[in-house]
Formats: structure tokens, C-alpha cells, sequence
DNA sequence: AGCTTCTTGACACCTGGTGCCATCAACGAC
DNA sequence: GTCGTTGATGGCACCAGGTGTCAAGAAGCT
């Protein structure tokens, strides 16, 4: 065994930190897909983890929060993605790369341990989940219209086009998780994803 | 003045049911539009109705529900409009006739009163509020794509069409509110609404 | 008048969520 | 090794949304 560094990258506290944060979301996680969102009260979650409930809410805002952590860096990962795509793609190219690597982020966990699905499940079916992930998606929204008048030299306050662009990205986004979800991971999302923007690219790319 | 029937079609306690429902109502906006939706309490609404907190509930599912009430109605109106719309009618111009009776809904309300616009301000600008605007709107979506799938003869299992056509018709919709809610009503509704389903057409029209 | 039905207010109760404070372990300086 | 600081924790009181229950009262019917 080699030994630790003198000056730890990561000091105790913060690993303590990430490991009572892991142990919350597989409590939450694992009651939630046996009993249902709402009957596992944040009492059990914090019980299940060996905390207290005053514990919970310093490393959640909520109870929902807990669950839709897993979505926060997809936002991020598709702003960036749009971002990066060659300013000569057509838009229907590029917000399908862009959603696509939300997608994959969903499919990949699936792979592996088929967490990512449960998840995904979980939230479709749940309407306080739900509802979170639509405000999720209307946050994601905003950022891809201004990224998609950013290419088009459009500006977001006159033009319709960049927000609804970047809607019917997320519609199709939308409906590919949907489909995904409904047949437990079955169908291809990579394949649905084309599919997807295929349909829509006439409009995208219009104009 | 002619005489009242002798047996009322609306009872003495429908009556003041409706006119409990309407003062909690009232109430509840104007409280909202003076202090925001969250420093409200349904204690206050409820005193300010003179009614008790446990009347409140008995009317209203949620604190949420007393504004969001509003929106009931479009959902059906515009699925009742899409299947009333003419079999051969391009899918563009059917559901932007079905979209447009939620608008005009907003913007009839809003000519003599301005209530509509403000409410509709409120939800947009209220992260609660929006969120459950966002649910009703993903119901919205399955039920127009239910129905486009009638309307052309697709399988919703299989296909992705319908539901992405009722998507993008409700970003469409989602986008004219926004903007028309952002001008405090100064752009036309109509307007953008044709504006918008004017670019969403190649993809609703195509194949 | 007597009976039924609907509505209401009051009360207790549960749960999500926050402010506050005392406590204890880890860390650094001497 | 000791001391002071920092950060995480737990417990507690508290607020607000929401529900079950029950007794009381008004409206309507016979």
C-alpha cells in the first residue's frame, strides 16, 4: 500500500460529506421504488441513512430534490454540447447531438445497473417528480433558445424561432425518455432519437 | 320581474357554493397579486373570504389550485376543437385552431378585465405555480396526441408523430403565452400564434 | 314539527421545511 | 499535548399545507 498523501486533494470532512450524501440517495432510492414517493416520509429516508431529518434538508432542498439531483448535470451537458457544435450545422444536427447526450447519460446508467431507468420511471410516475423535471425542462429550454439565436444571429426577444426550436428539441427529448421509460429500457434511444429529429428537422431547418 | 321558478334548477346551497368558491376566489388573487403567491397563507385567504381554513380545502384541492383553475377549461376546449376540426385538414392548421381556443381564452379574459393577463402573469412568474401549469399542459399533450393519432390513423404505441405534433403545438402555445405575457399583453395573441405555427408546419404537414 | 341532507367550523394530527443553539470531532497553531 | 477554530450534527420549537373526524346548524321535504 502506498501511502496517502501528507496534505489530502480531499480532506475528511469532505468525504464524509459525499459518503452521508450517497447513503441518503440510496435510502431515498430503494424505499421509494418499494412503497411509492409518497408514502416514504423524509423521517424514514434520514432514519434509513443513520441521520436525523435536519440532516437531510442540509444536503437536499427537498424530498423531490433527492430523486431529480440525477438530472441536474444533463441541462449543463446539453447547453454545452449546442455550444460546441460547428456553427455551420444545421439546427436539427446540432439540438440532436445536444439531446443527445442527455439521452445517453440516461441510457448509460441504465447499461450497467439499470439505476438510471429506475429513476427515470420513478419520476415520470410520480406527480410531484414529474413536475420538477418539467421545470428542469423549462430551465433547459431557456438556455437552448438563447444558445440557438446565439448561432443564428437571431435575436430571442423578436424571433419566435429560437424558442421554439429549442421546445421541439425537448419535446423530442420528451417523447424519446417517455418511450424509453414505458418499455423498461427496450427500445433503442439512440434509434428513437433519430427518429425523432428526423420528423422535426423540416421545421428546424427551415428558413 | 318575473317570478322565480317554483322548483329552482339551482338549489339555495349551489348557489352559495358558487358564491363561496367566488370570494375565496377573489380573495386569493387579490392577496397574490398585492403580496406574491407564497407570502399568502390559505389562513389569509380563507379569513379574508370569512370563511375557515377547513372550508378552503373543502372548494380548493390546493393552495395552488385556487389560480391554476383557470387553465381547467382549455384543455378540454382545445381537444373538443381538434376532434371538431375537419378530417382532411392539414395537422397544422387543425391544431392551431385547437390551440387557439386556449389563447383566445387568455386574451377574451384579458380585453375587459385584464384578470386573465394577470393571472396568467402570476402562474408564469411563480416556480410552484408554473410547474403545475406545466402538468396540466403535459396532460394537454396526451390528450391531443391521442387524438391526432385518431384523427390520422396512427398507432400512439408506435408511432412518434402524434405526440410529437401535440408537443410542438403546445410549445407553440407555451411560447405565444410567454411572449404575450412578457408584453403585458401589448402583442397580438393571434398573431403569434400564426407566426408560430407558421414555422412549425413543414414538420406537422410533412410525409 | 320532525327528519334528512348538505355545509360549516373547530380540533387534532401528519408531513415538509426552516431557524436556532448546544455539542462534538477534525484540524491547525503553539 | 493543549487550545481555539471550523464544520457537521442532532434536537427542538415552529410555521404552513393538507386531511380525518365530529358536532352543530341551516335548507329542504313530508
Amino acid at each position: 500500500m502506498v501511502g496517502v498523501s501528507l496534505r489530502p486533494a480531499v480532506t475528511m470532512a469532505q468525504r464524509k460529506r459525499q459518503l452521508v450524501s450517497d447513503e441518503l440517495t440510496e435510502a431515498a432510492l430503494q424505499l421509494m421504488a418499494r412503497e411509492g414517493f409518497d408514502a416514504v416520509t423524509v423521517d424514514a429516508i434520514a432514519a434509513a441513512a443513520g441521520v436525523s431529518k435536519r440532516t437531510f434538508f442540509r444536503y437536499f432542498a427537498s424530498k423531490e430534490d433527492v430523486v431529480v439531483r440525477f438530472l441536474a448535470d444533463m441541462g449543463a451537458g446539453m447547453h454545452a454540447e449546442l455550444a460546441a457544435r460547428p456553427a455551420a450545422e444545421p439546427p436539427s444536427t446540432a439540438l440532436r447531438h445536444a439531446v443527445w447526450v442527455a439521452m445517453a447519460a440516461c441510457a448509460d446508467g441504465a447499461e450497467h445497473s439499470g439505476r438510471a431507468l429506475r429513476v427515470v420511471q420513478l419520476i415520470l410516475r410520480t406527480p410531484a417528480l414529474r413536475a420538477r423535471f418539467l421545470e428542469h425542462q423549462a430551465q433547459w429550454r431557456d438556455d437552448l433558445a438563447v444558445e440557438t439565436a446565439r448561432r443564428r444571429g437571431l435575436d430571442p426577444e423578436t424571433d419566435l424561432y429560437p424558442r421554439l426550436a429549442a421546445g421541439a428539441a425537448l419535446v423530442a427529448f420528451d417523447t424519446v425518455l417517455r418511450r424509453w421509460s414505458d418499455s423498461d429500457g427496450a427500445e433503442d434511444p439512440a434509434a428513437l432519437t433519430d427518429r425523432a429529429f428526423a420528423l422535426l428537422a423540416p421545421a428546424l431547418d427551415a428558413g
